[in-house]
DNA sequence: TGCTTTTATTGATTAGGATCAATTTAAAAT
DNA sequence: ATTTTAAATTGATCCTAATCAATAAAAGCA
């Protein structure tokens, strides 16, 4: 007979994000022997860190709860902000290059995390090709998103950036399976600003503009989606017509 | 007795970019075994692409001469450039994701290179822990340096980064051994202003400027590094009082 | 070689967002 | 709860690099 330890163990296999984090693509028997090596965390609080630069590279990390920021200190002192992560998202592969993380990521808030040893997990990938197909899968992905950051950075205007971020955190809700026109936002507008390459005051203008305008609002970690057509048409999101129609 | 194709044949082996492309690490055995998967291909001519947006995802592609951009045109047909690769690197990881190529890379003159089928050197990844390290390594530092660009755009001044473009360019072209403070460089000022997030007259003035400064130059394709320690005070790289020592 | 097209240069003007400054509001901490 | 500290807001001003415009210089091509 099971312990009541092992009955009611949570792993890979009953975790809710497993659509959205590494078992992606796995198979139930690979997932089992993924869970083996995950190594279940103590909450992190408000600002703690997973890692910072240049510590050791160790382990993957995948978020249970709670939001992570990936960020550096320039030479010059300046911090930048280069993502968020969010519940069954995978962070630390700016370790793999040397073996030595290349940033710092933080708690915005409570966090609940899982570790993926890296080596184990590498070992385990040349037996389980589905496995080792999604370590290369987050990793491409990972260079990908950057440079849609970048895109950002270089050719859209405050407006655009600012109604592009929170357009693309509902849809991040949205995959989630979470409400997605209304939900808690744990970021600072200062690290939205960091991220976005603004200034903390144009975050807040651009948000009382949004918000007069009827389109969305952001305070006290709370938002509030009130016109998701206007945000995208702001994002500069174009929505096809067979999309369209399906909503209608 | 060896015939003469095998004989005469290039191979990663007897290639002068071993050190810097993907080899580097791997034992003579090792290479020798990715030396079968490499593809020697004809040469291309200024223009052509390695790949474009939605290609179906097959190879690698290490550069053994010329200069390849990666790029892409945003949904409102702008032009964004997210790199520039030259001989010894190694790109195309941005298909991996999806198995579909997300950006387009092109030929700046003309261009020869290697293919590396990915699923066979996946294959032999497997085989070759080596190899499965150095193709980890390489997509990690392509994210790393996705987010450096992100630094460039969010804090640094339009001759900061042009001053830090091309210190970047000479060190590359130090670390290839060649000639690194008089080098041809086959990039359009158009397109350097389409990687550093300016416009083609901003470029223009800069260059200007650094020429009359006594700095730098680039006219017609030719780079001439005339101060290299004002070009990094500018760039805002800070030189170690060790490196400096070394130098006197 | 001369012709066409693309790229680069130079000048004048404008604008988007940064910076500076002063409150207000909201979290932390005691 | 009260104090302290950090974050957000709002207004006034400034500045960097974009934009607009016109010419010059290269590169591609017949």
């Amino acid at each position: 007979m099971a312990d009541i330890k092992t009955a009611f163990h949570i792993g890979c296999g009953n975790c809710g994000l497993q659509k959205i984090c590494f078992p992606t693509g796995l198979v139930k028997s690979d997932v089992d022997r993924l869970d083996m090596i995950v190594d279940r965390k103590p909450a992190l609080k408000k600002g703690q860190h997973l890692y910072q630069v240049g510590d050791k590279f160790q382990s993957l990390f995948a978020i249970r709860a709670g939001v992570v920021k990936l960020y550096e200190i320039t030479d010059s002192g300046e911090e930048v902000i280069h993502g968020f992560y969010l519940p069954g998202d995978v962070l630390g592969m700016d370790g793999v290059e040397n073996k030595t993380h290349q940033f710092s990521a933080s708690a915005l808030d409570s966090l609940s995390i899982c570790s993926l040893p890296f080596d184990q997990l590498n070992d385990l990938s040349l037996q389980v090709p589905n496995l080792h197909n999604q370590i290369l899968k987050v990793m491409s992905k990972e260079a990908n998103e950057s440079r849609l950051h970048t895109d950002l950075l270089m050719k859209k205007s405050a407006d655009q950036r600012m109604a592009q971020f929170i357009f693309g955190m509902s849809e991040r809700y949205r995959e989630r399976g979470y409400v997605y026109d209304s939900f808690r936002l744990a970021i600072l507008h200062r690290d939205v600003a960091l991220y976005l390459g603004l200034t903390p005051e144009t975050v807040s203008r651009i948000l009382a503009k949004m918000h007069s305008d009827g389109i969305a609002s952001w305070k006290k970690k709370e938002v509030q989606i009130m016109d998701r057509d206007a945000l995208m048409a702001l994002a500069g999101i174009i929505v096809d017509r067979d999309e369209k129609k399906q909503k209608a």
